[in-house]
DNA sequence: TATATTTGCTTAATCGTTTAAGCAAAAGTA
DNA sequence: TACTTTTGCTTAAACGATTAAGCAAATATA
């Protein structure tokens, strides 16, 4: 039962040297000889020796650790992320502890405490859906360390940002509906107080007045986009006096909800109505008819938030430019919106 | 630019104690006074005082953190045990890091080191697909922490194990599959060496004999379960000279996989093939027709899994004896085998 | 009143590493 | 040869908490 652990000083004994020395051997300290370095790292595996992280975190002040929030692991998205931002951060010594908020205020701020008492280096975290106040992350910059938010951000903050161009994003969709012949497209959007879901909205409206499409505030409603709202809002929208010919949905969530509801009142998608998605959820090419979506981009958000934490790290000059990507995102057509233009035509 | 942390030091400083008076103050030593007790609590408050807890658990040896490997977060039934493991664990002080191994056995070896080198308390595990080597298990049992399995483990290891009883779903779904008549049926599972696999394909052949249906191997077929494995598999089994009139998949989604072949080929479910799949992704209650599938419990299983842990943590004297939790899945039969018996019968 | 026990703290060592400071010996320079 | 510089290490003090040991003062017991 060999229940202690090999220590930097078991290597300084056996090579009759001082733990400084094995300290410095290890991290290939200029100072010290090359054959020191050898015998070190060679006594080193012969003994097993694992570094205690704890006490080089507690002197260094670094714990080599990034902590991540996210609403919820279990979407595609968010995990996607979180697998490239990994592969960056390992490659430069680092390790994720990653947290979800549930979409919750409350556990947000729960989940920062957590990151800050387990002393990460950083934090990249992207916004539940409920936060409003920002007081808490206002907390991790005034810790000092860095805080890099994607996807759901929040301009207020001042904090690097990656994500997609949301605006631009609407502009696609709409294009690509109008391509299909649709005149009168509503929006079921998130809410406004969520920058990205304002994006999403500002485009939706400023691409209907460029086309010189009917703009009716019946047609832009704002919801949590969950599943069941997304069933809410599309019954309310079929109830409208002068119902749409097409929806923008802002999430693949709330756009199966939608198509549920045109699929039970037997409305044919795309002949009679088109749908379009947000987020390109696996589930959307799954269902029928599949879903037009948009693709986010999820490795590359994941690598340039990982990148930027680096940057930060390695700039001890908290310099205040602000590293804002927006990445451009790209539209997948599928059933939902691909209807034959030789029937209903411009 | 307030850089500088409050330590006990800081807060003995204030009320002129010793730093091991405030230290004992806060974990409610029975030999401060009540007085003292609530001085340093109210100074550690006006302080903002965080505690170091890296500095803790060097000296006390525990971290607090405990490591979770899953092979991939974006399913919902890992999701949703990662979410209830939280809960229990966070009540009981401690904080969890998630890993995940992408189903790739070297992956899974990197996730352990790193969570050893984090120096967690214990480690919480789901095997990934390719395992097969466990000598990377057992380096985490040599160190003398806990390690606590659920849903893929391997009885070869000896440790804890929270799961479902995989044989015994095999047997619900082929009684509910004879109930609707069917009586050729087979069984698309995954790979023997996993022990929840090869548990399923026990229980789905001891089921047949006991019910006197055929046995015939060309029906039971092995794969990764992919929806990619799930679409060849059941093309495979579609072109067999006698095929079956009913489908156990491992898995949903080889089992949507199954589905959209079927589809394709306009082979009507459930009336001229039922099928069933395996986890209760959401998914499966989105599809045309509904997918018959089998509720795993994720809730209990994270909250089992998280006790054990707990318990392992505080009985010192490692007791030999091991938890084995294996509980009853649940039937949830949906559109994809609910014929209607007045047609075929019995 | 004298002794034993309890209370409420302090002192100092410790966890394993990093790192500033320092010091010989070797090598370079004039 | 006499000096500066470089090399290759050592010493010792951190980092911030925990904890065993100890010691007065207060309280209890005989």
């Amino acid at each position: 039962m060999n229940k202690k652990r090999t220590t930097i000083k078991d290597i300084a004994n056996v090579l009759n040297i001082s733990p400084a020395a094995v300290s410095k051997a290890m991290h290939d300290d200029s100072r010290i000889s090359e054959k020191t370095k050898k015998a070190v790292k060679r006594v080193a595996k012969e003994l097993n020796y694992q570094p205690n992280h704890l006490a080089s975190a507690l002197r260094s002040g670094k714990s080599n650790l990034v902590g991540v929030i996210v609403p919820r692991t279990n979407s595609n998205f968010f995990s996607s992320v979180i697998e490239n931002m990994e592969g960056v951060l390992n490659k430069a010594g680092y390790n994720i502890i990653i947290t979800q908020s549930n979409e919750s205020f409350e556990k947000e701020c729960k989940n920062i405490d957590t990151l800050l008492f387990t002393q990460v280096d950083g934090i990249i975290a992207s916004m539940a859906n409920e936060t409003v106040d920002l007081s808490h992350y206002e907390k991790i910059k005034s810790k000092g360390i860095p805080l890099i938010l994607f996807d759901r951000g929040e301009n207020d903050l001042n904090v690097d940002y990656i994500g997609i161009d949301d605006y631009d994003s609407s502009h696609m969709i709409i294009e690509h509906l109008i391509s299909k012949g649709c005149k009168r497209i509503a929006h079921i959007g998130g809410f406004r107080r969520t920058r990205i879901f304002n994006n999403r909205i500002r485009g939706f409206i400023d691409a209907i007045h460029k086309h010189n499409l009917p703009h009716d505030d019946d047609l832009i409603v704002e919801s949590s986009l969950t599943l069941e709202d997304g069933r809410i809002k599309m019954q309310e929208l079929l109830a409208l006096d002068n119902p749409p010919d097409a929806v923008y949905v802002a999430s693949d969530y709330a756009a199966l909800g939608a198509l549920q509801v045109l699929n039970e009142q037997n409305i044919k998608v795309p002949e009679e109505m088109c749908l379009v998605g947000f987020g390109n959820e696996p589930f959307t090419s799954l269902v029928s008819p599949t879903i037009t979506t948009v693709k986010q981009h999820s490795k590359q958000i994941g690598k340039i938030a990982a990148e930027t934490f680096i940057k930060r790290i390695k700039a001890k000059n908290w310099k205040p430019k602000l590293e804002k990507n927006i990445l451009k995102s790209e539209l997948i057509v599928r059933n939902s919106s691909n209807r034959d233009l030789s029937i209903k035509s411009t």
